[in-house]
DNA sequence: AAGGTTTTCAACCGCAAATTT
DNA sequence: AAAATTTGCGGTTGAAAACCT
């Protein structure tokens, strides 16, 4: 509503801007991300507060590698739900959505690139595509909606 | 030591969904 | 009810870190 012709920031997120964005967080709460973007004289927008915030400041998030359990939990919600990232992140207390896509495609890429090491060097008569899509439709789309005790 | 290459991962974009006016 | 604004999602990118040689 009140547009601000003000130049915006991009890129990576200085220590004073967190904690700017956290100190008007703890003010008016993690949500009015606009309003609060304006409010705070961050140079930024709301959603790249709001991005910041659920991805990095935000309490109680886990940084770091995932461990072996957690990875494996991402497998197997993965392969009832796809690329559903943000309904995975909710099953993984502490790490969000982001990571876990992140997470993923890394995964991709090391199969991938395993994949071309085994396979014979001069002849390969498979290609790429398809190869990851493990294909888990034997269980049908009954697990679809979140609540209720799954998987 | 240095410069080129690969990997990582935080942050961007566009669109969709939700909420507000 | 409908238009406008805000929030949320998932795919994608690129700067800096890590890794060669």
């Amino acid at each position: 509503m009140i547009k601000m012709k003000e130049e915006k920031r991009k890129g990576a997120w200085t220590e004073e801007e967190d904690k700017q964005l956290e100190w008007y967080v703890s003010l008016f709460g993690e949500r009015r991300w606009d309003f609060l973007a304006q409010v705070s004289g961050l140079k930024r927008s709301g959603k790249s507060c709001r991005l910041r915030w659920v991805n990095y400041l935000h309490p109680g998030l886990k940084h770091g590698r995932m461990s072996p359990q957690e990875e494996q939990l991402v497998l197997q919600l993965h392969s009832y739900w796809g690329n559903r990232w943000s309904q995975i992140a909710r099953k993984l207390p502490g790490r969000t959505d982001n990571e876990i896509k992140n997470y993923w495609r890394t995964r991709m890429r090391k199969i991938a690139q395993e994949r071309k090491m085994n396979s014979s060097p001069a002849l390969s008569s498979y290609n790429d595509t398809n190869f990851y899509f493990n294909e888990p439709q034997s269980r049908t789309e009954r697990e679809e909606e979140e609540e209720g005790g799954n998987y």
